[in-house]
Formats: C-alpha cells, structure tokens, sequence
DNA sequence: AAGTGGTCTAGACCACGGC
DNA sequence: CCGTGGTCTAGACCACTTC
C-alpha cells in the first residue's frame, strides 16, 4: 500500500490538521478548556493514520496551543502570555492601549563610530544612520532612543518615514528583514543635562538604560539602539526561567 | 507481532536511546559539530523501529542538543548559552568563575508588611522572615539584596545556614521547593545614604533596582527579593524574542 | 467498560545532500 | 547513486481517567 498520500500538494498532512484546529481556535469556535478532536476522531476525520493525528496535537502542545491529558483528552490551554518579547515601542504602547507618540529629534549619518559599528559586525569605518528620537506617552516625555543601522544596507530610510510608522515596520515590510531576537544590556545611569532637559526630569535623576543589539532571523545584527528611559514612568518586566 | 515492549521497566525506549546519546555528548566521546548515529543505526543498535529511533532524535532537536539536517545527518549541536536564566547569586557568580562572598546584615521576622505579603500571596498580616544581605565580588561591595519569604511555612530558616550556602539551595533541599520562574521588575534609583555607605558609593549615584517575586513549579510565590545593584559593577544581560 | 493519550512496529515513499 | 531526514500507514498494547 501507498504509505504517504504522495499528494503532491506541498503541505503535510499534519500540518494542514494543525491548521484546521488553530482556526477553530482564532474564530472562537473552540475556547480554553474546550476539548480538542481526539487523535482517533482526527484520523479519521482527516482520512489519517493514527500515528499522523498525534503528531499533528503533539507540536500544537509544544507550542503550548493546547494540552493533552492522558486519559481524559486534548484541550485548548488558556491563552498564554508571552514574556520578554521583542516588541518596537509602537507595539508595546498598543498592547497596553496608551496613546503613544514618537518624535524624531535628529537624524543624520554618521562615519567611524567604531563601537557601534562592532557591535553590527560592520567595518570600522561604515556610514551609519543615527536617528534620535523622543518617545511620548500622554503628552509626557518618557524615553530617548539612539538608533543606528548600517547606512549602506538601508539606504533611503527617511525621517518622513519614520515620523509614521515604526522602525521595526519599515524593515520589516520595505527591506524584509525578520527581525528574530535582541540581546540587551540593563544599567542604571543618571540624567545628564542635555537628556535631564529633553526627558523633563532634574539632573542626576536616575534613568534605566538599555543597550539593545537587535537580530534578524538569519542571525545578523540589524540595529544597535541605546534607551534612556525615566524611571519613574517605566519599568522593566521579565520573566525568568530556572 | 507484539507492538510496543511491554518491557515492564518504566522507561520508554526512546528515552534510553536518548539517554546514551547525552552520555556520548557529556563523555567528550561525541563532540559539537560530530554526526550522531543516524536514524536507521539507531534503529538497528536497539532493535527498535525507524519511527521510536526517530522520535529520540526529534525530541532531543528540540531540546537544542543536536541538529537535524536532511540529506545529511544528525549533528551535535554547538553548546547553547541558556538566556534569562534564573539562577541564585551563588550560581551567577560561579557560572562566571567569579570569587564571591555573601555576608548577612540583618534578619528578623517581620508582620504586617502588607504589600509584601500580597506579593507572597499571604494574609496581610503573615509573619515574614526579613533577610538582609550584602553580595560581594572580590572584595567589593556589590549588590544589596533584601529578601521576603513567609515565617510559618519556612519556618528555621536560620542565619548559620544562609552563611554557608544559597538561600535557592536551602529551599531546594530542606523543603523540597523546586523553583520554577521569577517575575522582575527592574528600574534605575539613586543611592540614599545608608544604600550608598553599605555600597561604598557616593549618594545619589546610580542603582539598578531589580523587585523580584520567585514562584515554585506548583505556581505558589515562594520568594520575594528587593535588589540594589552598584550600576558601576553591574549590567544585567536579557535576551528577548520576537 | 469505554475512551484517551503514550509508546511502538515494520515497513513505505519522498525530497534532499554529498560523492 | 546511496544515505539522510521528513512524512505516513494500519495497526498494536499499555496506563490512565471517567463514568
């Protein structure tokens, strides 16, 4: 007999099963706690064998979509909340419903920031952009943002653009770069004049800096950017696992 | 023919095949970048099918020990740096190879600190053991960590023991808590005077304040710790993920 | 007892990689 | 070409939960 269904369509069976319950689950057909279809209900719903069904729960409960209980069944888990996401600070303010603004204060290229270009893995001597930009929550100043990219890489990212969407948007929609994961620095510092006036807060009141060096999914760095956020008006959750 | 091994023994056959992979991997005698056995030799060394072969490997891909390649094999996986790790100061500072010491200031039992007690999930009037600790790294003051846990239910937490080991290490084997995640919140804040001479920094200098509630595997908060760190000795390191 | 997930068999065909 | 991993079959027995 046939072993697999040498169906020439590209997608696994186990796949197309798995797409077929995540639906369900975005429309609201099944919810948390619902019960999913059993492996044996799925074979045979999907003209599958057995083996191929379980496959297909197994990975939707490694991703952590539903959970499977020996004995009793396979259900929806509740939604999970994702901890220590990189989010563009456009996304961060939307997932927590607040009005956000983003002002771009400077931006210019610059040459020989050797650092930085280091931290990019670009030559010593690259073009870089530098684009500084004030982050506003409620009409009140909240944060400062140094970024840099490769100028070379990105030609043509303009100020325009920047005004109105986001960074993270323009790479990843104009150069489609998907950007996978950043590696951050945390320290405290405290406000020197120039961001003591711009963030509105006394010289010498303490600011969380992050250093962040952010990475597409093909594990090159794409941005090096440096935060000086007021304390007082931000907080920075993690999660960490033992 | 009979199916699966209703061997008796409780441990799968997948788990043993994986079992003498890890022992290859931690003797040296399989080193990153090597080719594990493939699939079919697995089968055949265990006498044991394509697809329990199969699932050995699949699992450990996941587990991040080996990489898959079509075509090409089963390869040893180069060593991964874990990220957003909870670990004891013990452990932090032994995984740098670092010499450090942990001196206790202060402990006593506490009652009525209401939002601690929230935090620990406990009545408002708990009785909580205040324990107040200075880390240090070489001689230099370091960090200041002030932990919260309750009284009735880790009752003779004493102060010899905390001299000798790490509190993670006390609650891990003494009272058979296994911890699972921590939830922090991290700021910037300036020294006040007693923070400052205890640091050996001048006021008003720059601290990273890490609030950290620790949680068991069952869910339960365990722990709660309030750390000051010297921002000059200090950068914390977090990965996040898009 | 009936149903569920967990493990397992002894094969099969496919797509891909390296020689 | 041959070996590799990726997908799949049509069953099986076991341990467990629920009724």
């Amino acid at each position: 007999m046939r072993a697999t269904g040498g169906n020439g369509n590209a997608l696994p069976a186990y796949r197309r099963i798995q797409a077929t319950i995540r639906k369900k689950i975005e429309d609201g057909r099944l919810k948390p706690g619902d019960a999913v279809d059993s492996e044996r209900e799925l074979a045979k719903i999907h003209s599958v064998s057995l083996m191929t069904a379980r496959h297909a729960l197994a990975e939707l409960q490694r991703e952590g979509l539903v959970e499977r209980r020996r004995g009793s069944g396979t259900f929806v888990a509740p939604p999970k909340l994702e901890f220590n996401k990189l989010m563009s600070f456009t996304e961060q303010m939307s997932s927590r419903s607040m009005p956000a603004h983003s002002r771009v204060l400077y931006s210019t290229i610059i040459r020989g920031e050797h650092d930085i270009a280091a931290r990019l893995a670009l030559p010593a001597a690259s073009r870089l952009f530098m684009i500084e930009r004030m982050r506003e929550a409620g009409d009140e100043p909240f944060a400062l943002e140094t970024c840099y990219l490769s100028a070379d890489l990105y030609a043509g990212i303009a100020k325009a653009q920047l005004e109105r969407g986001s960074l993270f948007s323009i790479l990843e929609h104009d150069y489609r770069i998907v950007l996978a994961y950043a590696d951050e620095d945390v320290d405290a510092t405290t406000a020197d004049p120039k961001a003591a006036e711009l963030l509105g807060v006394s010289r010498g009141a303490p600011l969380l800096r992050i250093r962040q060096t952010i990475f597409s999914t093909d594990g090159k760095a794409v941005l090096y950017v440096l935060g000086l956020y007021r304390s007082d008006r931000h907080v920075l959750h993690i999660r960490r696992f033992r």
